[in-house]
DNA sequence: GTGAAAGCGCTAACAC
DNA sequence: GTGTTAGCGCTTTCAC
C-alpha cells in the first residue's frame, strides 16, 4: 500500500509505445482500434494497474452517470424498498444511486439540491416534505429538467411519479363500512402533502358513495409519525362515542397504534378492526395479520428510475414532463371483524 | 429554464473586474483579499447564479468529500439506521454518504468498490457478505488505506468497528437457562461471518458457564434471512424432543419464526420463549414484546463515520489502523417464561 | 492584495 | 488506424 502516484493514461500511453487517445479509444471500447494495439494497452493497463480517473471524464464528459435521491427517512422501510429498486435499475445501466436523509427539514432538503447540483448528478429524484416551499421549488428550478418528484404534486415542469393513494383508501374505508361500522376513524398523515389529501380524499368518496355523512372528529392529520399515531388513538379512545375501527395513514402511524392499543390491553380485531397502510413487516407478523392498502414498491422503485433513465436518454429533444401513476388496493387479511362480533 | 450554459469562473471574474484566482480565493474564504474586492465578486456571483463545478474542483484538489457505504440490504432495518446515523455525522462535516447495496452478491461488491474507487471516494465503509473472498480483498486493497471494515473481522491493515455479539448472546442463552429452560435453540446467520461465529461462541460460553452440554441438533446456522428463520422453527419444532425456547440470530430470521409461530398457532411465551436480535418495530409491537439482544445503532453509525473522519484527517500521518468495539446487551421485555409455567 | 499561468486526467476534434 | 493537441472549470504557485 505504497502511496505512489496512481498510473495515468500518459504513463499508459507509453508502456504500451502508443498516444494517450488511443488509449482512452481502448478504454472506451472504440471500434477503431487495430486489434493488436489495443491489446498492446490492456497488457500496459493491466501491468500498471491502471483505473481511469472518474472525475477527470466527468469533467471532460460532463457526465457523471450519478443520481441523487432526496427522501425523508431510509429508515421508513417504504423508501429503503423503493430505494433498493430503483438503484437496481440504475446500477444495471452503469448509474450510481445516491440517496439522501432529509430528515423532515426544509433545510437539510435544500443543501441537498444543492449539493447534488454542485456535483453535478445528471438527474435527480425527489420526495420533498413541502410540496410547495419556495425555497425547495427555486432550488429544484435551478437544478434543471432532469427532476422527478416522486409520490409528491410539486408546482413544476418536472417528471412525476404519482401514487393512487385516494383509490386504496376508498376501498378500506368501503370495506369498513360494508362490515357495519359506523364510526371509522383516520389517523392521516398531514395533508400538506398530496398522499395526505389523497387519503382523506379517499375516505370521504367511501363515505360519501354511501351516502354516509364524515364525523369530523374522527378524521385526524398532522405528522406522519409514530407518537402522532399512538397520541390520536389515545385520544379517539376517549371521546364520548369512540370508533369501533381505525385506518392508520402511514405504516408509521401504524406502528404507534399498536403500541398504544397493546398498552390498553385492547385487541383486534375484536376490540377494534385496523386497517393500515402499506406491507411491512409489522403488519404481516401482527398477530393476526393487518389488512392493508397496499402499493407496489417494487414497481415504484423500478418505474421512477426508468422515467428518470428514459430521460436522461432524451434529454435532448426537451420532452416534455411525463406523469405516471401507480395504483393502490386492498389487501384484506384478519385485523377487521363486522361490526357485530365486534361487540358480540 | 433555458439550457444556457453555466457561468464559470472566468464569467464571474469579467463581471467582478478581477483575475480567476482572485474568484477562486472568495469562494474558498481565503482571507487574504480585500474586503472591497470581495463584495464584488460575491455580488458578480449573486448576479450570475454561479454555482462552483464540484467536479473540476475535486479534479483539482483530488478531494470528492464523498465517501463510499456498501451494505448487503438497506431494506434491513439495522442498516437503515446505522446509514441514516452515519450520513448525519458526514453531512455535518460537508460529506456526502453515498449507500449501495450488495445484495448478498459478491460480484456486485466487488463491482461497487471498484466504482467507488473510480469515482474517487475520499474513503469507503464495507460491510462485507464474504469476510475472506480473495476478490473482496483485493478490491479493497486496491482501494486503499481510507477503508473501515464495519462488523466484519476482515484481514487487511484498515480501520474497523466491531461489535461484541457473543456478549449479548451469551447474556440471552444464561436467561433463558436461569428461567428453567433446558432446550434453547439457536437459529443463527452464517457462521461464515463474525456475527454468527460471535453469537454461536456466546451462546456456547452461556452453556460452558453452567456446565451444561450443548445439544448441537439445536444450533442452526447458515442463511439470515426471514424464509431460512421460518424453515427452521419448522424443523425444530419437528424433532422428537423440540426446544422450550428459540434465539433468532437476526431481525429478519425473528420475522420468519414469528409468522411460522402464527402459521402453527402457536404463542409466546406460553408455548415457547423467544428471543431476538436487534431493536426493530417488529419486536417491539409484537404481543408482547420481545425480548432481544440489543446493541446502540445510533453509536455505531455515528462512531463509523468518526473514524472515518479522523482517518481523513491523519491520512498524511499513516497512522495505524483502529478498532472500536461495540456492546451488546440483554433487553428484557415479555417474551419469555420460566420453564414450569410454559408447560404448566 | 491580486494577476497570470500551469496543470489536474481525461476525451474528442482534427491531422496525417 | 493512430498521433497531437486543445480544453473541461477549477486551484495554486509564483510574480509583482
Amino acid at each position: 500500500m505504497a502511496a505512489r502516484k496512481q498510473p495515468t493514461v500518459v504513463d499508459v500511453a507509453s508502456r504500451a509505445g502508443v498516444a494517450v487517445g488511443t488509449v482512452s479509444r481502448v478504454i472506451n471500447h472504440n471500434e477503431s482500434v487495430k486489434q493488436r494495439t489495443r491489446d498492446a494497452v490492456w497488457r500496459a493497463i493491466a501491468d500498471l494497474g491502471f483505473r481511469p480517473n472518474g472525475v477527470a471524464r466527468s469533467m471532460r464528459t460532463r457526465v457523471t452517470r450519478t443520481i441523487g435521491f432526496i427522501i425523508p427517512d431510509i429508515s421508513n422501510p417504504i423508501f429503503a424498498l423503493i430505494a433498493r429498486e430503483a438503484e437496481q435499475l440504475f446500477q444495471s445501466e452503469g448509474y450510481m444511486l445516491n440517496v439522501a436523509n432529509s430528515g423532515d427539514s426544509v433545510d437539510r432538503e435544500v443543501r441537498l439540491i444543492r449539493a447534488f447540483a454542485e456535483r453535478q448528478c445528471d438527474a435527480m429524484m425527489l420526495v420533498t416534505n413541502r410540496e410547495s416551499d419556495p425555497r425547495v421549488l427555486g432550488a429544484v428550478r435551478s437544478f434543471g429538467l432532469n427532476v422527478l418528484s416522486l409520490d409528491r404534486e410539486v408546482d413544476l415542469a418536472v417528471d412525476r411519479l404519482m401514487i393512487d393513494h385516494a383509490r386504496g383508501m376508498r376501498l378500506a374505508t368501503d370495506y369498513l363500512l360494508e362490515l357495519g361500522h359506523e364510526r371509522v376513524a383516520l389517523i392521516n398523515v398531514s395533508e400538506s402533502v398530496s398522499p395526505g389529501r389523497e387519503r382523506s380524499r379517499g375516505y370521504r368518496e367511501a363515505h360519501a358513495l354511501r351516502g354516509r355523512k364524515v364525523d369530523e372528529t374522527l378524521v385526524r392529520s398532522g405528522r406522519f409519525d409514530q407518537e402522532y399515531g399512538g397520541a390520536q388513538l389515545g385520544s379517539l379512545l376517549e371521546t364520548p362515542r369512540p370508533p369501533t375501527a381505525i385506518i392508520a395513514g402511514s405504516n408509521q402511524i401504524l406502528v404507534g397504534v399498536l403500541q398504544a392499543l397493546q398498552h390498553r390491553h385492547l385487541k383486534f380485531p375484536e376490540d377494534v378492526s385496523l386497517i393500515g397502510c402499506d406491507d411491512t413487516p409489522v403488519a404481516q407478523v401482527a398477530s393476526p395479520p393487518i389488512t392493508i392498502v397496499d402499493r407496489d414498491l417494487t414497481k415504484i422503485g423500478h418505474t421512477a428510475a426508468q422515467i428518470v433513465l428514459d430521460r436522461l436518454q432524451f434529454r435532448s429533444e426537451g420532452r416534455q414532463p411525463v406523469v405516471a401513476r401507480i395504483p393502490t388496493d386492498l389487501r384484506i387479511r384478519g385485523s377487521c371483524a363486522a361490526i357485530r362480533q365486534q361487540h358480540g
